[in-house]
DNA sequence: ATACAAGTTGGAGTGAACTCAAAGTCAAGT
DNA sequence: ACTTGACTTTGAGTTCACTCCAACTTGTAT
């Protein structure tokens, strides 16, 4: 599979993935004859993985680290293990984050359409001292 | 409020709150005679409504178009409830990427959990296309 | 009055993650 | 053989969101 046919598959610029490459976040990729990048299915793998980790939010840095214990063989099975741990921390921080700023933005958002109707804004809620003010 | 004190209650530096005020994700802050910047109440809830909504991932120039409605009166409530509306979108879209990724990575985590006490990294499952290869 | 900490501005610098440009190589069609 | 388009590398440029710096002013404690 070319690179270009990958980043169609995937929805990304030829750049990203010869820069992921690059930066070690996916292990380097077969290559034709001529030196172009030829996509294996476990090539295919590591893309997915390094989007997924990507998506998610995964330092670039935290992917590659990741990619370089899986090359260092099953002695590091337990070193993998805690990094994508630590990185499961990272995204369940990242997503009670979303969950109260969603929380807030729903009842705005309800109170905007409200206002939008009677063309009067009105909170009648008090956000907590961590949650947010009335503006 | 001295700017000291409003960064001690949220964990931010001064320059992060200058900045705010000065691409307009804040309004002005009240100043003291001297030019001193002084938070009153209502400056404290444009900040935490700043720090609200970058923490779930809304872009600074968002968070400054809806401080800009605000300003604009009464009549933006509908704009406003349209951009509170698209940020919240953005945030589910970053929310379900975070949720497939941390099935990944539980599923991920266990075997590698079983691989730590056999010795054995295996993959029984076979995640779907748009999912993540086994790496 | 005089330190000196804390605040101010304007502008420059940083780090992360791409993204683009230039110059050259490879491959497919005519 | 020749053109055309895709791919290659190296290195530079961009964007975002801060973060730092230098020079200066303000406020507080002795």
């Amino acid at each position: 599979m070319t690179i270009r046919e990958v980043c169609e598959k995937y929805h990304i610029l030829p750049d990203t993935l010869r820069y992921y490459e690059r930066v070690g976040a996916i292990p380097a990729v077969n290559r034709t004859e001529g030196g172009i990048r030829d996509y294996s299915e476990e090539d295919m793998g590591w893309v997915e993985n390094a989007i997924c980790m990507r998506n998610a939010g995964v330092p670039v840095e935290m992917v590659a680290s990741y990619v370089k214990l899986c090359q260092q063989g099953d002695g590091t099975f337990a070193a993998r293990r805690d990094l994508l741990k630590e990185a499961r921390t990272g995204i369940v921080k990242q997503m009670e984050k979303c969950r109260k700023e969603l929380e807030r933005l729903d009842y705005k958002i309800e109170r905007y359409e409200t206002a939008v109707e009677t063309g009067q804004l009105v909170w009648d809620r008090t956000f907590a001292e961590d949650a947010c003010g009335q503006t």
